[in-house]
DNA sequence: CGAAATCTTGAGTATAATCAAAAACGGTGG
DNA sequence: CCACCGTTTTTGATTATACTCAAGATTTCG
């Protein structure tokens, strides 16, 4: 069961190539960083809130979602997770989740234990450095998302994710074309923009309609990047990527 | 213009010991943390959105909060800060500041090169982790706020914020006798919950009649701390307190 | 004491929620 | 290949929560 990815196919190790080049060391610690590699159908939860996890699960393939309960059973997507995602990274320092993480679609998924991970950080601080990093950008995904549900009306907080989601999956190359696969429900959209399902879908239909967005089954294409970020009042900084990945 | 802020009034200090012991090294590291301390008035921006700082604060005392503007011009205040918060920590990994920080009162801060919080977390790996450790509580909080933005109503989400901000303050020693002082307009709560300032006004004085909290100027008091706590569907694990801190 | 900021009140409106049901879609098995 | 089932999307009618605009009261602070 024990496998380590083939790195070409890690999207962790190219996500932090991005940022700077590995050393042969940093790059051998990583590739042969302990990983027990599963598959995971949609729909399922990885992990749940109030588990003290003992690993951490890297996001190879698939969409996944974080995501929390209110008291009163409402749902809440806080981020959705894209291949090179850690999305429960933080319980290496925070012993109880405060959130679950779900699957979209099957997913393939790397569980990597803190053991292995503290011992990859004390002896690589530049990759403690990275993954303190990737935490560091969810914060900052969280941040804007309390800023699309708090401030923006319908239209712009729908056509706000659809940008992040673009941009970070042009990121790891899941973008051809200004299109891409999300399987995604507007059930699901409703829980992270904090509508309904019924509004998420009205309001889809009138960006169908202005033509800022096309349609296909699962298949999301932008006719008019520009318009559409426009829209979305959005502005890639705050994902903090390098060598110009945000661009259009 | 240096100083080493005194230990025992140092909050940063008494968090870190609140998690683990430090060693004799660790302390005294902290303390000599070179710091430049300054007095800042009320309703000034410490940091702004679009800033490469070389260095990051450390709220010594006052309130201030974290904030994003939409293009639109609206405000989002994404987090409340107390003393004991670096409120701009992720500058030391993310090289262009994503939102803002802001005084609500007059604050002391202290102002820490990324320099000096390189060499102390090379030197003192557990501070390093403590460190790390506190964005990801800030990351817990980030996302608390989106639930509570998106998916409470009025009611609920004016007496989360209450309860969250009694309880990290209670953390740090600032409630005494279920009360504590509250420098927040009405118009801050506002851009802090996603509403108008007149929807927080009728909110607050529904919880005023309804005996959940009292208020006497910037004086907040609880008379029933269970009662606000199920008002707001309040569960402090996200906080991620030790040492029974979250406790009423 | 006076000006500015903050808080409060009222009336009318809008965005999004709710409830309910029908249509379309996707996968399964015969 | 088609019938069937569960899920997802769509539509319609009604309601509610929170917004807008505007003005008056109160507090704060110089």
């Amino acid at each position: 069961m024990h496998s380590s990815f083939h790195p070409d196919h890690n999207p962790l190790i190219r996500k932090i190539e991005s940022v700077f080049t590995l050393t042969e060391d940093e790059r051998q610690a990583l590739e042969t960083l302990p990983m027990q590699v599963q598959v995971i159908k949609d729909r399922q939860d990885i992990v749940r809130e109030g588990d003290r996890p003992s690993r951490s699960c890297l996001l190879l393939s698939g969409f996944a979602c974080t995501y929390k309960l209110t008291a009163g059973g409402k749902r809440q997507i806080v981020s959705f997770n894209i291949p090179g995602d850690i999305p429960d990274l933080q319980s290496l320092h925070l012993k109880v989740l405060d959130n679950s993480v779900a699957t979209n679609s099957s997913c393939s998924v790397g569980f990597i234990t803190h053991e292995a991970l503290r011992d990859i950080c004390t002896r690589h601080p530049r990759i403690a450095a990275a993954f303190w990093r990737e935490t560091l950008i969810d914060a900052a995904i969280f941040r804007e998302w309390v800023t699309n549900v708090g401030r923006r009306d319908g239209m712009s907080r729908m056509a706000h994710v659809l940008c992040e989601l673009m941009v970070r999956l042009r990121a790891v190359g899941l973008v051809e074309d200004h299109a891409c696969d999300l399987p995604i429900t507007q059930g699901e959209f409703a829980d992270a923009l904090g509508f309904t399902t019924v509004h998420v879908n009205r309001v889809l239909q009138q960006m169908r309609a202005e033509g800022l967005i096309e349609t296909n089954g699962t298949r999301l294409k932008v006719p008019d990047w520009n318009r559409l970020k426009e829209a979305g009042e959005f502005d890639p900084t705050y994902l903090h990527l390098e060598n110009g990945q945000a661009a259009a």
